[in-house]
DNA sequence: CGTCTATTTGAATGTACTCAAAAGCGGTGG
DNA sequence: CCACCGCTTTTGAGTACATTCAAATAGACG
């Protein structure tokens, strides 16, 4: 079926022929434009979703119509509401295409299925999730303890290729602060 | 062994009493009096704690000596630098008693022969950091999305218990805003 | 080419920090 | 059991960070 999931899959597990097909099976192939919404806030989220190829954002929009960005997703990487996936219940987000992308879904019944039929799944997403909490708890650390100008420029270097595909607005969103405030850390950082 | 950490791990998976007692040969108890360091910044982690009785803090110090806390940890709770702990690198965080305590450690050799002789706690740890994730994810949005004053509210509401054990310093210092502010904004709030 | 949105700029305002000093509180030792 | 000590909390003045609003400029896209 897919070359990049299976990849993926193999950073942390190993899966025979047939075991690949099976997995096959339980995944759907899904193209998407540049701006189509694939779960919108208020809904449930009933998709985890690998990114083949292009790019998407996970947002939240509040009562006074502020976005905040929750996580951008590249190719290779795996995005949903995860408490909405999870627990079923009603999502805060809405996560959107950034481009025309190609994304392997994976549905939470079959999610359920994979682990129970091949256990070695629990281990792949035990590994996932822990490289996820880690990430955040960094990020937890990074928001309460360094200044935005830290912030933006740590965001630059880490994440280049992403830069390269969003605009100055979501970084702002992704950092919670305005684009004007940004806009004027940018030019005090360049100088 | 022990009683609460057989019942959390309950909560996810189901375990034999042959399987429980090879389970408890390889945690270890551990009895800390307040204030005492469990891990320090610098060192590596290779301890995953589960706080049986008391609480615990884990925090950053920045070169300018400023006080980061990334999470407490109450009864029932686990506990370690995840960073550190899985990819056995230097941690940023100290982990210290905020009262006496009985904890139960589980070493990190002893977690992967546990993942390879009982991979149920695949499963169990897989559970464990998806909402260990999804806790951290909520806690970016609530960071770049709401005021201090309503994360200040939320966090009251939503930890009770730890706001009895722990000072408002320690709180300002997990908000990631001053005291002095996080005084401000109580008596404000208060009003 | 025209339209729509992103970015920049600046002034005014509000949020949060720094520093310093006073008041409150808890624990310890006498 | 009280007095003292150290730390937390409060208060306030001055400063720095960040937002809002408005307007001008620049880019992207059909």
């Amino acid at each position: 079926m897919d070359h990049l999931i299976f990849e993926n899959f193999s950073k942390h597990i190993t899966l025979s022929d047939s075991e690949k097909s099976y997995v096959s099976s339980l995944l759907s192939e899904k193209n998407v434009l540049k701006k189509e919404v694939l779960l919108r806030q208020g809904q449930t989220c009933n998709k985890f979703f690998f990114v083949e190829k292009g790019s998407l954002q996970a947002f939240n929009i509040n009562e006074d119509g502020k976005e905040s960005t929750i996580m951008f997703a590249l190719s290779d990487w795996w995005i949903t509401d995860m408490d909405s996936f999870v627990n079923q219940t009603t999502s805060n987000l809405t996560i959107a295409a950034l481009e025309d992308s190609k994304l392997i879904e994976l549905d939470f019944a079959n999610l359920q299925i994979l682990y129970k039929e091949l256990p070695v799944f629990e281990r792949f997403f035990r590994i996932l999730f822990q490289n996820a909490y880690i990430r955040e708890q960094r990020r937890a650390l990074y928001n309460i303890s360094m200044t935005t100008e830290e912030r933006y420029l740590q965001f630059v270097k880490k994440y280049p290729a992403m830069v390269e595909k969003i605009t100055q607005k979501q970084i702002a969103s992704y950092l919670g602060v305005t684009p004007e405030f940004l806009s004027s850390i940018k030019k005090k950082s360049a100088s």
